[in-house]
DNA sequence: GGCTCTTGGTTGACGTGTCAACCAGCAGGT
DNA sequence: ACCTGCTGGTTGACACGTCAACCAAGAGCC
């Protein structure tokens, strides 16, 4: 039988290139505009958008963690630079002494309302505008097959960091 | 006339969640897999991917930026680490003295041969494998639209840096 | 109560990418 | 030749994300 090629055929390639390229050159866009025209990282942007969309604008870092999907030492130092800014503040949870609760100031709100109507027109211009309302299900049809797959076989796990698994 | 809406409907959330999130995952699993068995960056492997496909082996760092359309800096700090690593190294272009060239040195040439089958394996594992020929050539053709509207909206430059524009 | 394990979060070090500043060398005009 | 501008590249400072180590507070169990 025959054993899949080591390489990509130019059609495979071009359609790899194409994803890749085009998720980046997007992304980098939008950033380059929301910073200019609000001063804000995608970062500050993400957390402050699930903020502003909770009720009581605060949330345990574990939950922000978890709806974002990042590192909890990503948020950690993320939410001090915020801090810092002015956006945010983080709390003491007095259900749970170990947690924090983020919470949004007045500022960050300010900032999430004053940035995300241009953010939104962006995304349209650039993304949402040049699609028929087919293909964008096509398109997210594709990618959620793309990102169920990921799921569904995850990345071989590290063998634990912490423990250093010794012998004395 | 009614304007446009301030924000994203539920359906085009989910295709801006889903464009994304999938590339964004997908970039994180092949890098985490690609360091992990050939102890490789993916900056170290597109420098290497290009320089390999030249016979020659050999490109001024003004093509290899063009290529693969980074900022010069960063090819300047990511070709001094990989020089770092015996990888390549930077020697001057004997036609223009300003230019420097990079060349592959046989330890690179070797990681590289060493690393792209299973990094392609990786790619089809993850991309190809997961969409029919048909449906590859649809999501090629509109991340290329994606792509050309942006190479043709330029981001408005930032009135030349260099020039403080001052007047004494 | 004590003992261990787990969970939530912080910190410091490191590699990386971007920006602005800088510098040397080429090119064009006079 | 000279001056001016442009081009190719390097550097340093900074923001960001990841990793490993660490710490304190809960949870489970004897």
């Amino acid at each position: 039988m025959p054993t899949e090629p080591t390489w990509l055929s130019p059609r495979e390639d071009r359609a790899w290139r194409a994803f890749m390229h085009a998720h980046h050159q997007l992304a980098v866009r939008l950033r380059r505009h929301l910073l200019e025209d609000s001063g804000l990282t995608e970062a500050d942007y993400e957390i402050l958008a699930v903020l502003s969309e909770h009720a009581t604008g605060s949330l345990p870092a574990r939950e922000l963690c978890a709806l974002l999907q990042w590192e909890k030492s990503r948020l950690s130092h993320q939410t001090r630079r915020m801090q810092e800014h002015g956006f945010i503040v983080r709390e003491t949870n007095p259900a749970d002494a170990r947690s924090s609760m983020i919470r949004l100031l007045p500022a960050g709100r300010r900032a999430i309302e004053d940035a995300a109507p241009q953010h939104v027109r962006n995304v349209r211009r650039h993304f949402i505008d040049l699609l028929t309302p087919a293909e964008l299900d096509i398109l997210t049809a594709l990618n959620e097959r793309i990102l169920g797959h990921l799921a569904e076989d995850p990345f071989p796990e590290h063998s634990t960091p912490d423990e250093p698994a010794l012998s004395p």
